[in-house]
DNA sequence: CTTCTTACA
DNA sequence: TGTAAGAA
């Protein structure tokens, strides 16, 4: 299975905190995996919860133990199913961060939300703008 | 039924 | 890593 493709099924989901069995289960890997990854730190969990303090993730930390997964079924050790699950999560990050603070690039064209991607020439008619729906994301100029 | 820790195969 | 035990 590709990353894009795991990435994609993963923001299909709806719910943001999971108990250690729903991460198990959704990434498909162990209760004992997860905890040992989380003892040697690879993955984190936020502060105990109830009466028999259990682990509370975070929809990142599903994220992560699902690209480790995946990257085990590579064929890479955990070690290093880590290091290459801790950049694709910082590049999601930054992505994420810079489209959240980039607000002063949307725009609106044609009734719909645009990002200006900048123009070929000083015309203000050649500025390209990058439009996104179900299809995919396109550019074109104002109509 | 679920999770926790610890210990052993 | 799996599994079992006893406790919460």
């Amino acid at each position: 299975m590709l990353v894009d493709d795991i990435i994609r099924e993963i923001y299909n989901t709806q719910k943001f905190q999971f108990k250690i069995g729903e991460i198990s289960e959704m990434a498909d890997v162990s209760t004992r995996q997860l905890r040992y990854w989380e003892k040697q730190g690879y993955l984190k969990s936020n502060e105990r919860t109830g009466e028999q303090n259990a682990r509370v993730f975070s929809f990142r930390m599903y994220v992560k133990s699902r690209l480790i997964k995946k990257f085990l079924d590579d064929g890479f050790t955990l070690s290093k199913a880590n290091e290459k699950s801790t950049i694709i999560i910082e590049e999601m990050e930054w992505i994420h961060k810079f489209a959240t603070q980039s607000h002063f690039n949307l725009t609106e064209v044609d009734g719909q939300k645009a990002v200006c991607i900048g123009s070929l020439n000083d015309d203000e008619s050649q500025k390209i703008y990058g439009f996104i729906d179900d299809d995919g994301v396109h550019y074109r100029t104002k109509s």
